[in-house]
DNA sequence: CCGAATCCGCAGTGATACTG
DNA sequence: CAGTATCACTGCGGATTCGG
């Protein structure tokens, strides 16, 4: 498999080399959240050909960023999982997806939003400064899907799927339109949102998880 | 002019369907430097087609991340500069070409480094916490470009060129290969970089600069 | 000389059909 | 389910040409 290169010794060069095709930083996207299987990626990436999601995932495992697993028990079958190589893009990935949210604007015809992109957006304006010290669980439930955000010590983990305890917080939203994280912001803040928990921390996850941001 | 998109309402969607076509981010990262002209730009890309980097000059300016200017007075032409939009990609820019330092290996045939790719290097590996109230500047010296690196009450301004004064220190180096940060680091470390000033000051330019990486 | 536009051959992509 | 095969199409690489 041959790829095409910049001609530079240069970081950037070469993470354009390793993650920069089409389609590349979005299958990254999505395993950032947990593995995925082959069918898993195509449902989040709606209008990605077949052939091409094939070709990145060989070339990602080429690049060592990815590497096939055996899925566990209840499926069985191939799943793709990050090397420690595609768990560092991270950080990278945050900035990217901050400084996209900012040129979002409104949504166009017939986008969708994926659990994956949500959660992306839940790391990507968490405030550590904000949260020092914090502990506390919150559980987003929304018609199509559900995440969550635990926060402990300051440190934040969030995915897709319930908590793994009953969450401190849950909050439940039902947009007009798309099941955005800005959705679920605008909701929040007009109250517009199901509470059951400790009502008092909707606060404290505005301000861990919007606190600088005016509508994202 | 239409663009390709992801379908999904998502931050990184939209920052690869504006930043991810092919050269856009080597574009992007030549002009976070200093505003520059077409053929400056050609001329820091080896390889790309004067086509392909007239419509990716295009697209960005639509995109509203760079915009034309006349340039100023010995050249007077049009020059390309970032907007504020332009400016904010800089830490995703950063975050990238951090991971991208960590897959380099060591340079293939034919790879070149630029004057642009080192000065980037450097505000990536730039420890404010280790910098924290310093004021300092140094000047790199190489047969191929001089960079400046100014930090002033622990904050960064690193370019092209000579330092605006006289350099508190000046470094010089000639490496045996290509003149890239790692080499200019590895010169630095082990003595083969020929000091004009205050040469304590080398010390601080690699807890500074080199602090946490290994070899860079 | 700068800043492109144009043309061509080819590789990468998108859409769909098909297979172990 | 997890891909491969096929084919039309578009974008890219490389070269040349052109106007200011």
């Amino acid at each position: 498999m041959k790829r095409r290169d910049y001609g530079q010794y240069c970081g950037l060069a070469r993470a354009m080399e390793l993650v920069g095709e089409r389609w590349a930083l979005l299958i990254v996207r999505d395993l950032t959240v947990r593995p995925r299987r082959f069918t898993d990626l195509l449902e989040g990436l709606p209008g990605i050909p077949t052939n091409v999601l094939s070709t990145r995932l060989k070339e990602l495992e080429q690049a060592g960023i990815i590497e096939r697993q055996l899925a566990p028990a209840p499926q069985r079958g191939v799943q793709y999982a990050f090397t420690q190589a595609g768990h560092d893009l991270e950080p990278a990935l945050l900035a990217l997806g901050r400084w996209g949210a900012t040129q979002l604007g409104e949504p166009r015809p017939g986008e969708i939003v994926t659990p994956e992109s949500v959660t992306l957006s839940l790391r990507a304006v968490f405030d550590p400064a904000a949260a020092a010290d914090l502990t506390a669980s919150w559980e987003i439930r929304h018609p199509d899907y559900i995440l969550h955000a635990v926060v402990t010590d300051g440190h934040l983990e969030a995915g897709v799927g319930p908590t793994p305890d009953k969450p401190d917080l849950a909050i439940t939203f039902e947009p007009d339109g798309l099941p955005s994280y800005r959705a679920l912001v605008q909701a929040a803040k007009c109250g517009l949102v199901k509470l059951e928990g400790r009502r008092t921390l909707l606060q404290t996850f505005l301000r861990v998880f919007a606190s600088t941001e005016q509508d994202r």
